[in-house]
DNA sequence: CGGTTCGTTCAATTCAAATTGAACATATTA
DNA sequence: TAATATGTTCAATTTGAATTGAACGAACCG
């Protein structure tokens, strides 16, 4: 049977626009597009939707809603509702993006100067090792270079505790 | 022939290293991972490289180099040298990458913060438009989300001058 | 002139990531 | 118990972007 409540969910047009640009912004992040577009559905519904109704909404299949709800849920941007009596699950947006984006600050950006850091050690120590191969020239220049980022990095940790202190 | 000077280069595992870990960089920020690489192929390199060389080097087409360099160039993270008596383009890296940041914040998040505005505005007209298809509740809803969002993005505004300010 | 090298462009290919859909497990109801 | 609905997983497919490579024009050299 296809004439389940599912099947006829249509979403206006003004919420359409809005989970295309979602969509869009979690692109812009380098998440899949339909994970935008499940978070942009959420927010701007006035209650919490079952995953066949945002399959349905969105036009994506069960699966896709699977695995994008997992990802929400995993960053914190949606919740799990349970409504009694009702065997599906519901989700609603958490619409605190402040906060979300505060703590996705500290995941992303810390994370990735951590590892930048790492690696910048191990070129030095590799060109360390290498150093009989470069004429005394040419390895001042890329030293020179590599210290060069690593007072970017430096810069940059700085500012950190600064810019953490505005965005609490 | 194939004994060409550029099918001999080698580039030492150091700067292999540095140049995957530019490629992984270039990916995070939504740009193709060859042109991150050519980048820091010529941020560590003592002198300017021809673009058979760039090519040579990381193992990638002349197509790939040049689409690269051309990006690279638009962006002002390269520049192109000339060399007399030769008719090669020759590449080497613009190393300030303070001010290039500081140039790609501005183009990047003020556009950015420039189109999510627009969107935001479209989507509530075409709200207001449809606002007759919603109940009063459900309007009231998605208004206030939609006010939500304004606010977060004011709340963002106005710590741009001050950020603009400390990376200066 | 031919012959060679260099650089660009663009259509074809390749590749990775997102998406689908089928198989399965679990719960629900009659 | 059978029949139906929900949700997960994963292999197959699709899709979109990056890459290649062939075709081309321009610059140089003998």
């Amino acid at each position: 049977m296809d004439n389940s409540l599912e099947s006829q969910v249509i979403v206006p047009q003004s919420r359409m626009e809005f989970v295309d640009m979602c969509g869009g912004l979690a692109q812009g992040f380098g998440l899949p597009r339909s994970v935008g577009e499940i978070y942009g559905l959420l927010y701007l519904s006035p209650s919490a939707l079952s995953a066949p109704e945002i399959g349905a909404g969105l036009s994506i299949s069960k699966g896709s809603v699977s695995t994008g709800t997992r990802q929400l849920l995993a960053l914190g941007f949606i919740r799990k509702v349970w409504r009694r009596n009702e065997r599906k699950d519901f989700f609603e947006a958490q619409v605190e993006l402040w906060d979300l984006l505060h703590s996705a600050y500290e995941r992303i950006v810390k994370v990735r100067a951590h590892d930048a850091k790492r690696r910048l050690e191990v070129v030095g120590e590799i060109l360390e090792e290498e150093k009989s191969g470069y004429s005394p020239e040419e390895y001042a220049v890329i030293k020179e270079r590599l210290d060069r980022l690593n007072k970017l990095r430096l810069r940059a940790k700085q500012f950190m505790p600064l810019i953490e202190r505005l965005i609490k």
